[in-house]
DNA sequence: TCCGTGCATCGACACGTATCAATGTACGCT
DNA sequence: AGCGTACATTGATACGTGTCGATGCACGGA
């Protein structure tokens, strides 16, 4: 646990580039792009260490998490943990928000959802 | 197209080996082995090839179909789309089963469900 | 029994990716 | 201004993975 907490300037929040995949479902035909979107987003969850990460940032107490919080939790090193959340927000499952020097992560529920949404 | 309608013979349905990914959500705390399981889910769909064949199988209109009928709408040689399918098989979001010389795709819808229930 | 067909496996290759040490960058504090 | 901290980026390395030709295997038909 890091003294972050006293800490109070607010930046602006950073959010998914694309938010392409948001029709489509996986068990309708599927045109090359969709399915290619789709796959990423997908791919953005194939790894044990981000979706520990994504486990991690829901289960948190004020429903955010600091990325210096993370590190401890997942034995990784300080640019893993930095490259896998990279991942995550470029994904769209993740935003992330700087405050001060410290990045604090949030779920993306609607991305979720969105997601759960092409497995029906 | 190829006239496989003909074959009548049966062989026994073959399934997932695992299905330990039947609990466990995404957004709870997660323990390392069940993290990895789900990656692993993820990961089968993490390739927009076979995110198209689980969307041929699905769309299809038998509720089926054949190794032999997904190789040219995917464009992939014949052996690749035999890389695929068994990587879906062993992730259980694919059935087999072995009809004479054919060998036939469903989807496994518990196992969808399973998947979409993880996001929730 | 022999041959053709459908699918799986093997071997090889190219490419992607997870990982970390080292370094760069931005921010707050004194 | 100078320093320390939190995070991102770079470069290097080891490993995983998608792809296909060649080959093996199982099945059905002649």
């Amino acid at each position: 646990m890091n003294n972050r907490n006293t800490s109070v300037a607010a930046g602006a929040p950073v959010t998914a580039t694309s938010m392409v995949g948001c029709c489509g479902s996986l068990l309708a035909p599927l045109s090359d792009e969709v399915a290619t979107d789709l796959a990423h987003v997908f791919a953005a969850l194939s790894d044990p260490v981000r979706v520990k990460i994504v486990s991690l940032v829901a289960s948190s107490s004020a429903g955010e998490i600091c990325a210096c919080d993370l590190i401890a939790p997942l034995g990784k090193s300080q640019p893993t943990v930095s490259h896998h959340t990279k991942i995550l927000v470029e994904a769209g499952l993740l935003s992330a928000e700087k405050r001060g020097r410290w990045v604090w992560y949030r779920i993306v529920p609607e991305r979720l959802a969105e997601l759960q949404q092409t497995l029906v």
